[in-house]
DNA sequence: CCTTGACCTGGAGCGCGCTCTAAGCCGTAC
DNA sequence: GTACGGCTTAGAGCGCGCTCCAGGTCAAGG
């Protein structure tokens, strides 16, 4: 692999240089999600992360923007596949925006019939405990 | 459906008892489940379902009941391992309604809170729907 | 009679979404 | 220098909830 001229540790060569990103560890605080899991989801094409010199990656606004949104789809079960085609609409560039909003709003749909789905099956549970009697009459 | 291959034939003789129960194929088109789930359900332990003098699964009312109750408790996500711990609470016969309840409960309360948890999710994807710009910020 | 077809059983296989392992590199502290 | 801890990689493994397969039995129909 490459030798690694290393320009040192340091980010940026002169200033301040309060690293402009985070280490995968810090990602992992902030997001909720692992470190394992976060290079999963690099593998499978969901985000892509710049490294720094000695190849670790480094996370900027942009990326972890994306991994909140990733948890945000995830949290609504999204399918990994449908979030793959969605940034892969993304990471296309400009000109397919209206791709991308209608994969959003058929997701929303989805996410809003799930929740109609739950309240009423929800409905049941609770007459079932209101009208307790053990057996499994509606 | 048609004259169905009956477990339970037809009164050849007095009418009494017809078929008080329903094949296999047909609980799976009265409640959506498969054929395969079904058995799936009693392998693991959450149904105990009659044969007939073949060795065919008879459903009576008491076990539709049940298996429409699982679909309820499915559709609102409860893990399997849940669902068995509560049928084994019901098979374990009267005087422990008070710890099915507490399960019931337990699980609407989960339920809600996912309820919750979508809401809020579907709240930021519509919030960037309608300002969509293409980019993961917030 | 033989064929058909729905059913039976135990067990293997699958898709999903992680989650972990193994082996190795790198920068800092001692 | 050496040890250490955190990072890297490719790839294997896991838990869940089904889903399907092979091989067999049985009752009805021609």
């Amino acid at each position: 692999m490459t030798a690694v001229t290393h320009p040192g540790a340091a980010p940026t060569s002169a200033g301040e240089d309060a690293r402009e990103g985070l280490g995968i560890a810090e990602v992992a605080a902030i997001t909720g999600v692992t470190p394992h899991t976060l290079r999963y989801y690099e593998r499978i094409g969901l985000l892509s992360v710049p490294r720094d010199a000695a190849g670790r990656r480094i996370y900027g606004q942009a990326e972890i923007n994306r991994v909140v949104f990733i948890t945000r789809l995830r949290l609504t079960a999204m399918p990994i596949r449908d979030i793959q085609a969605y940034f892969r609409l993304v990471d296309e560039g400009p000109g397919n925006e209206d791709e991308r909003l209608a994969l959003l709003e058929a997701h929303r749909d989805t996410v809003k019939a799930r929740i109609t789905e739950l309240e009423s099956a929800l409905g049941a549970i609770e007459f079932k405990i209101a009208t307790y009697g053990g057996s499994c009459a509606p």
